[in-house]
RNA sequence: GCGGGUGUAGCUCAGUUGGUUAGAGCGCCGGCCUGUCACGCCGGAGGUCGCGGGUUCAAGUCCCGUCACUCGCGCCA
């Protein structure tokens, strides 16, 4: 008989009844009856119920091992009565009567209970991370995610892609995150920087001819922490093709986002092929955001038009002076109190806006300061605009474009969700294209980049020395589920007369472009096939399919808010010795420990 | 860096207007119990109320500061 087990514990059935077996597992649950002790031993795959009489052996050991104490048990396996069948347990018809107990390892108390579904705090589950991974909802995650990563590789290999490895030790690459930096020590003063995504090196490999590359690929960013957004490292489903245009990569990559969403959906809905594709501009005007929710039926209105000649004279006033006035539906509110569009109000202020106009509606009967004083003509004429009915309020946020934009788009899913109005149950995709782009940055009064610099500009050299800046598109693009940003990508810019131009336009010179991405420019002057590509994030997929709403519950060992990892205390101090080798002084020295 | 929330037993939490010796459930320890599967019953141990200062006859409770965790903003395409 094998040292540890025969049979897993989900494995026993009521054809096993008679056969003699082994199992090993965790103490996860003992109900003692004093003659008679039952303990609910769990391996990876399931339960199974031990039975001990009091005059054995076994009783003796396992009467005082605690819980989660690892143990063998060998025994018999016998049919339960009808009565006491657990149909809960794919295991229930059956249980072991223990001959021999051998403890492997027994458990001290615990700091965190294994057995149950009650929530404890961040900094326990973290510090005893391999404690909370033995829980039923973390366990299952963990092995969601594993099953999804192996589904997007034989996707992505069954659309003719190749899996390559690129250096995590390297130079920092044109992203705009903080780089994590590695001291060299062949190298004094000088640093490796860990990827932020393999974006040149992926361009690269297209340079040297592969065609079509993918990769389960580590990324690391110095930045702070979300819910949806691990400090420090995640992975992306980096992926990139040659002799592509834009609509060549959503072909290639739809299938395989939307048949890993089916096949993990377990009932919920997945959006139909082909993705929607909304313009940025649309997408900013309609939902307030580049990344919208479309489970959200509400949309926004841009409705400045109606008060350029206005009683009421606050939003006259802004559209005079080039703002604008978006309205955010809120249907079916006739029988909402003044409190909720108070609250509202309350909320938008507490944000940090102005404030969020409202009119309400009851049975066609307007109500609130804004249709007072704009009047009833004008009203039923906003409201016919959008298509409004006698029984939907309206929320209105107005000032300059880009406040007005943010206070609307976030009004629109705070409306939603006090009305739950948001479709439960399925996965909206869509694309959001035509990024622009350059954007004017306030801040330091220049033109610069809206987004990678490395994106082809629609239209090309053409587009870069006749139009305005401002007006010119990229082929760049997003992917979005659920108001999720789950990537962006672009159609990237292969040729170096149109990157030089580009940068010139951001204000950088062609040696700022020679010095700092050498290794890419070289390379496009010795043929580069027009290439693009995208990189799904895979902690934000398996968040959106086990449905967690903090992206730490899909990643096997996550560090905390302040990118501390608590199990394994890092970041923590180096020897002397260490320092010396890679020539670093620290100048200053820590608070305290 | 900024704002919100939280911090009381090993764990999850309650604790009224500031008022006697700070409670419950789970877990732990001891005892009882032969059909439980969240087993049940009896008993017990276990507390720097995050930390520091202040107000007060009296502080878990009020005030100031500070720390930790967390959510958001900034940041991150």
């Amino acid at each position: 008989m094998h040292a540890y087990r025969t049979h897993n514990c989900a494995e026993l059935r009521a054809s096993n009844v008679g056969s003699q077996v082994r199992l090993s597992g965790w103490v996860h649950r003992k109900r003692d009856h004093g003659g008679l002790l039952f303990v609910d031993l769990r391996d990876h795959y399931g339960l199974t119920q031990i039975v001990l009489d009091i005059d054995s052996e076994a009783f003796k050991i396992l009467d005082r091992v605690r819980a989660e104490s690892v143990v063998t048990i060998t025994g018999d396996v016998v049919a339960r009565d009808a009565a006491t069948i657990n149909p809960n347990l794919s295991t229930g018809e059956i249980e072991v009567r223990a001959r021999e107990v051998a403890v492997q390892s027994s458990a001290q108390e615990l700091p965190l209970p294994v057995f149950g579904e009650a929530d404890y705090p961040e900094e326990t589950r973290l510090k005893y991370r391999y404690l909370d991974l033995r829980r039923e909802r973390l366990h299952s995650n963990i092995v969601l995610r594993s099953n999804v990563i192996s589904s997007v590789r034989r996707r992505m290999i069954d659309q003719g892609f190749t899996e390559f490895q690129t250096p995590i030790l390297t130079a920092s690459s044109p992203e705009g995150a903080r780089d994590y930096l590695v001291p060299s020590r062949v190298h004094p003063g000088k640093f490796y920087a860990l990827p932020q995504a393999p974006q040149m090196f992926k361009q690269l490999l297209m340079v040297a001819g592969f065609d079509r590359y993918f990769q389960i690929a580590p990324c690391f960013r110095d930045e702070d922490a979300r819910a949806d957004r691990s400090p420090g490292e995640f992975y992306q489903l980096d992926f990139e093709m040659s002799f592509v245009t834009q609509d060549d990569v959503f072909n290639a990559i739809e299938p395989v986002l939307h048949g890993l969403f089916e096949e993990f959906a377990n009932g919920r809905s997945v959006s139909a092929l082909p993705f929607p594709r909304i313009p940025y501009r649309e997408s900013m005007l309609k939902y307030g955001s580049d990344k919208p929710d479309l489970r959200n039926p509400v949309l926004i209105h841009d409705v400045g038009s109606h008060f350029t000649k206005s009683g009421f004279g606050l939003f006259e006033k802004i559209v005079g002076e080039g703002g604008v006035v978006r309205a955010i539906p809120a249907p079916k509110t006739a029988e909402k109190s003044r409190k909720f569009f108070d609250d509202m109000n309350e909320w938008a202020r507490g944000e940090g806006h102005a404030g969020l106009g409202y009119v309400t509606r009851k049975g066609g009967e307007f109500g609130g300061p804004i249709a007072k004083n704009h009047g009833e003509e004008g009203m039923i004429a906003l409201y016919e605009a959008m298509g409004l009915g006698p029984d939907d309020g309206c929320f209105f946020a107005a000032g300059k474009e880009g406040q007005a934009v943010k206070l609307a788009g976030a009004a629109r899913t705070r409306v939603a969700e006090q009305l739950e109005l948001i479709e439960a149950g399925s996965f909206n995709f869509c694309w959001i294209v035509d990024f622009p782009m350059f954007e004017y940055d306030e801040d330091n009064k220049k033109v610069d980049f809206s987004h990678n610099p490395f994106s082809m500009p629609q239209g090309e050299l053409e587009a870069l020395e006749s139009m305005d800046p401002l007006d010119i598109l990229a082929f760049q693009y997003d992917i979005v589920c659920n108001g999720v940003e789950l990537s962006s990508g672009a159609i990237r810019n292969h040729k170096p007369e149109i990157m030089y131009k580009a940068f010139e336009i951001a204000g950088y010179t062609q040696e700022d472009v020679d010095t700092n991405f050498a290794g890419m420019i070289n390379a496009f002057k010795f043929g580069a096939p027009p290439h693009g590509g995208s990189a799904p994030g895979i902690d934000r997929m398996v968040m959106l399919l086990a449905d967690e709403p903090n992206i730490r519950e899909v990643i096997v060992f996550p560090m905390n808010q302040k990118a501390e990892d608590l199990m394994m205390a890092a970041p923590g101090p180096v020897s002397a010795k260490q320092l010396r080798e890679l020539n670093i002084r620290i100048v200053e020295q820590p608070p305290k420990a």
